[in-house]
DNA sequence: CGTCGCCTTGATGAACATCAAGGAAAGTGG
DNA sequence: CCACTTTCCTTGATGTTCATCAAGGCGACG
């Protein structure tokens, strides 16, 4: 009695090649990811896509992609570089709610209220997708399984978010700070890279505010990890020199859920 | 070209009463809201709807909703009563990750991975509709609407719980429990109940765990909110002698975003 | 070369955890 | 009904973690 879907993978099979460079890593995890032209031949074409568009100039370190209070008009994904969530209190102060990294999505919590409840800022020189949320919306309803996808990239939001809490739970900085660095690795690892020799995007100050201690505390961590032989760190780049070291620290459990937080 | 979406209001209109007193306060904000038939005389009745039924039997304090690491069924919204979602870490220590009332729903968090990640467990005699999540998709394909619906309240779920950050991320445990405290004020107020005289369901202990402080700290700070005129405290039960000062106290604006946390 | 931003290190003090003890209320068994 | 335990909460004394204040190093950049 109902009308058949579109044949969706039809389509992709001969307009969309997977091998195609641009779409590879950073792509994966996108939330667009088999309806997305970006970075292919057919990018012009306007037919079932479209909703999802390359941002044509990157953003430059300490640049905003939106500010608070902007009422939202897309969604973004991260293709290259990083970006801070930061809240704004009326007294002034920064919060860094999250820090976000190639693949990830920009903006899901803002959907309900149609603002943006907090800023976004380029921690590096970054790149991204985006996504306007009419069109997507339009798009959810031609091909429902993109909204079981959404919804599943949306639910796993809560769950990030809520593994992140955990992080913030535990009461010594030492553990804290612990479990940001195997975060961090964890990540870099997801997209493909080294997890135990990578630079941090963001700087002291950064992941200070992010953890929750004074900038002073998050240097005299660092250079005790190092006397206790579990990093080398110079400036920014930093290696991995005791994992399981580090998982004790951050009293972890190796599969556990604190081993991915962000 | 495409089949006309089946008439979903005309069917309301003869099968469920908005009157009916089950229906009020707690599905307000509940999920599947229109799609409902909890409640009403036509629950047998196996038609367009049947995603959602009352679970028959209440829980007692104390007990357990679902496991963490049970496989994901359902998803809960609470009609009467509260909920503490915590998580056990391997090393055995527990952490509350969040409090739901009445109208909230737990189990979005742990779509994506399927199953449950954290426990639920009542505060207090609470009953709770249940809701099969597969029953839920095939619910969504037909009424893409409720789809939309689902998206903002699991998208208002991540804004929940950044601003639930926010209030972690306070540095004095004072200004964190008077957050908290007008946070629960707000929550009842939204549920129709006075913001300034209520029953806190949990006990300090709880408070403690969630506000991340010893259970003396939150001891303490209560007294000292007491004589500060602040607040008025038997046990359990609550009032709010002062709002102001407890808004200046946490140390947030009326209407900021701090002033909702939960 | 000087200035600026970013980071490090040291000294001091405050907030809060921990340890310890006891009180009040509620349940339990006789 | 009363002892009894148990749970939950409160209050005090002490110690530790970490914020704050202050100064200086170091590379980047004009």
């Amino acid at each position: 009695m109902r009308l058949e879907q579109p044949k969706l993978k039809k389509h992709i099979s001969t307009r969309y090649q997977p091998g195609d460079a641009k779409q590879s890593s950073a792509c994966r995890s996108c939330l667009l990811k088999v309806h997305c032209q970006t970075g292919n031949p057919y990018t012009g074409v306007s037919g079932y896509t479209g909703g999802m568009t390359i941002q044509p100039r990157a953003l430059q370190r300490g640049e905003y992609l939106y500010h608070q209070g902007d009422s939202l008009q897309y969604l973004y994904v991260i293709r290259s570089g990083s970006i801070k969530q930061l809240f704004n209190s009326w007294h002034g102060t920064e919060q860094i709610i999250n820090f976000y990294m190639r693949g990830q999505s920009l903006g899901l919590g803002d959907i309900q209220s149609g603002s943006h409840g907090s800023s976004a800022v380029a921690l590096e020189t970054t790149s991204v997708c985006k996504l306007n949320y009419g069109k997507l919306q339009t798009l959810c309803k031609q091909y429902p399984d993109l909204y079981d996808r959404l919804f599943s990239i949306v639910s796993g939001e809560i769950y990030h978010e809520q593994t992140k809490m955990l992080m913030h739970g535990q009461k010594q900085s030492e553990e804290r700070l612990a479990t940001f660095i195997l975060d961090m690795a964890a990540r870099y690892k997801n997209n493909g890279y080294s997890f135990n020799a990578f630079n941090l995007p963001m700087s002291r100050h950064d992941i200070a505010n992010f953890l929750w201690v004074a900038d002073e505390t998050i240097s005299r961590l660092i250079t005790k990890f190092c006397d206790d032989k579990l990093l080398e760190i110079d400036k920014r780049s930093v290696r991995i020199a005791d994992y399981d070291g580090l998982l004790q620290k951050a009293g972890i459990q190796p599969r556990s859920r604190l081993a991915y937080v962000n």
